[in-house]
DNA sequence: AATCGTTATTCTTAAACAGGTATAACGTTC
DNA sequence: GAACGTTATACCTGTTTAAGAATAACGATT
């Protein structure tokens, strides 16, 4: 126990995202997002699962898709349901490329707080 | 070339730092920071050096050092040149693992970029 | 053509941040 | 004890950011 004092008083951390020449593209919460609406098919009811604004999420997925040059998430207004929003083939590749990132990110992380023995 | 168009659309990024349960402690900038310092012996000189005001370099240091335990920089008033700047062991502990930490996130990021092939 | 729930957009206000300016405090040097 | 250059701190202001409120547009369904 007493070699292990001190332990955890600093530590290892950072963000990382996906970036093109204008810019961020998407980072955790983008990728959330984008899952959410996967999962609920609105940007509304995907903005309302994550406690966010319908007006913040649309910004976001607007900025996201100028981006791209490939829509993300499209949308459609009017209709069954008042309207729906999907994720693109291209949104589900970013998706997965993110994770596969994020995981070896965090592995990094966790495994330079063993560094710290101050 | 053919099989390499569409190269580097995305590419992956991110920033590190060093945490204490108060917060931010050290990232890029502060590091660099203290390496002046370290250079200098000063903090004005510091800030001179990296085009940032004094206001902003004394804040932030007053800030890491509020964080950490152990002062990072020492500093003193009046006396010989009108004051002086110092880096601790500790500082130069944080940077020489902020260094480590980095140049692995580095090696990340630039194998990360392989990936992009859209 | 009225209803419905969503998408799309604008406006306005409040809060947070950034950054300059000014000035006091200090201790060695001369 | 006056000068010097730096540290330390308070104040003030313009800018940026955050976020709610309100409303128009839309198209399948009935």
């Amino acid at each position: 126990m007493a070699t292990l004092k001190n332990k955890l008083t600093f530590n290892a951390d950072g963000r990382i995202w996906i970036s093109t020449p204008q810019g961020k593209l998407v980072g955790k919460g983008r990728i959330e997002l984008m899952e959410k609406i996967k999962e609920l098919g609105s940007i509304r009811q995907a903005a309302l699962a994550m406690q966010m604004s319908y007006r913040q999420a649309w910004q976001l997925i607007d900025d996201m898709n100028s981006k791209a040059q490939t829509p993300l998430v499209i949308s459609n207004r009017g209709g069954k349901g008042g309207g729906s929003a999907s994720v693109t083939e291209k949104g589900e590749q970013l998706i997965a490329l993110f994770h596969s990132f994020n995981k070896k990110f965090q592995k990094l992380l966790a495994g330079q707080n063993g560094n710290f023995i101050f």
